[in-house]
DNA sequence: ACATGCGGGACTGCCCGTTCAT
DNA sequence: ATGAACGGGCAGTCCCGCATGT
């Protein structure tokens, strides 16, 4: 019933969602998270309290970086079938950041760094980041023709994400860290084996 | 001047603590954890909501381990010191479960899926395993001589609370499984390797 | 019993007293006044609650000017006798002025403007300041040879603070004003005579 | 569509207004207001403290009267156009008080006097009363055909206000003054000269 | 004696359900 | 009938004074 794009509705939807986001994060970056309420947020960008409560069910949302898991499982699924699943994971992590703009990395990365240093924020996005968990273990083993609750499956993909936290939060409290740099090393720790 | 268990001003303390944690797991029991407000659990141990804030930060404190993390760090450190890194935290792991009875384990089992099937709750547990990450790095280079930034520490560390809490999750998902069972046994595939 | 400078206890209080309100003004300027708790001020400082609240009644307290309403009846009774009432105000007004270094002019009318501007603060400020009229009554009745009940000195008293304050809010609302100029000009108007 | 009152919703607003101010002074007047706490007051009007705090910003606004402003302003400019500023606001505080019953001006003198003598109600009121410069300083404007910026005007408004507040502090530490002969006898003062 | 802990109370912000206005 | 405004409920923070125990 819609194309690809969407219809007009999904559209203007989208750039709802977009505008109340974008709104919010410029207001988080000029007075901070806590200082900033939805009230403001709702004010700037001119919708009801319904309006922004529809796009975004509480206010720590606004962080959550919404398509990451899907454009993931996506880029991992296209990853050549021959690769393991950590080699796999790996390219996956390359082709997503090589399709983004440095400047939209170095933001996304900010923000990462921002919501990790907050505590509600980082509770949220703890939580966002065990929630990949399964989707990932759907797509590996999709790629390995084993069963999602397979228990290898399942340690990798909780091994993954379990990583990637262990370097957010070791590049927020080391702020100088580069934690593209540390995911892939520690990523790599993994494929060669955890043999301390 | 203190005895071992310090003064009288520390024993009233953790007295106070734990009377409040207990009451509130009673009446979260009785009426779930989102129908028990902060205001019935102060009331119903007859303190302030000062002092309650100042013993749980958050209502969702309530529920999380605060001695686990320091618990597993001993045992790890207890273990053989020629023992590897992995088959050591499982060591630790099994010793913690020894030293504790079948009811209080089958209880703290109990509390932490109904932690992880509320969001909020969930949120606040994935934060808090995170936390643990540091730790467990620290207690691991230690015993591996290396220092706890280095990556393969880091990883290490990283996939073993990562895969906790995927265990975690899909044992909530999945009511009837057994928590411990499928906790060792990710753990020894990622001590084979994640070679999928 | 003390000397002019006062005893040795004396000179430490009022270096602790000092201590406080340093530390304080320099976390109200980096973090702001309401983002600043008293906690944070004691940790700075090093003192101890009690402590504080025994030199600062309140935390509103800390940016009142302590010593300003004895120096300006002391600057007015120094007045050349044969000046009128509001001639020597200006007078006295001019002399404090003259004696303080032109930064620490700036600096206190910075903060002035900042309490003014605080709904908190400024409501404690106009309090203080109007419990400058009955010091201010005392001196100029005593200059006058009257008693400080009379209809006229109270009337002065009233209406050159209440012209105090109401250049202070105008200042504070149209920041680029010079807060000296128009106090010296608004009291200028009263001495000519209110009779638009 | 509105008729001279408004919509239901602002008969609504304003009746819970009044209900919970009219509760809380008579709870005021048989406890204190020390003694009587927001949460009494919400409780006997049946109120939410959101409610509460969205109509009263503080507890200290309760008493603060909040029409007196617009109503002098509306007195002042029905004044005679060719009489001097001090003497208009002199009949339209005359005007006001003759429109009020004896007993509505005693009771109003009488919370006058009440919030005058608490530290916490007497900052508040002070700040009030300040507020009320401005809204002078435009309607002597007005009268003058001057701008409300006009030193003259700035210092006049500023002066009476300042007159009111003396006046109002000396007649509450000296119980048994006439508040009204006070302020009528200052401003006569005002008009006279400070030619002291 | 003196700091610390604790209580109490004001106040804010998030979020949701309901109700009035257009 | 849609959408904004309003009310309610609850978590959480901070200030400040009094009572303890060291």
């Amino acid at each position: 019933m819609a194309g690809r794009a969407g219809g007009l509705r999904e559209r203007k939807k989208a750039k709802t969602r977009a505008a109340i986001q974008a709104e919010a994060l410029r207001l988080f970056g000029e007075r901070g998270y806590d200082a900033t309420t939805v009230d403001d947020i709702i004010e700037a960008v001119q919708v009801s309290a319904s309006t922004f409560y529809r796009y975004f069910p509480t206010k720590a949302d606004l962080v959550l970086p919404g398509t990451w898991g899907p454009m993931l499982v996506d880029a991992l699924a296209a990853q050549p079938p021959h690769l393991a699943a950590l080699p796999a994971l790996r390219g996956a992590l390359r082709t997503l950041q090589a399709r983004a703009s440095a400047e939209a990395l170095d933001h996304a990365f900010g923000w990462l760094s921002l919501a990790a240093s907050i505590p509600d924020l980082r509770a949220a996005l703890m939580s966002h980041l065990a929630s990949l968990m399964p989707l990932i273990a759907v797509a590996v083993a999709a790629r390995a023709g084993r069963a999602p609750e397979d228990p290898a499956v399942r340690a990798l993909a909780g091994a993954a994400v379990g990583v990637g936290m262990g370097v957010l939060l070791a590049a927020t409290d080391n702020p100088p860290s580069d934690f593209r740099t540390l995911l892939d090393e520690s990523l790599a720790q993994l494929e060669i084996g955890l043999t301390i």
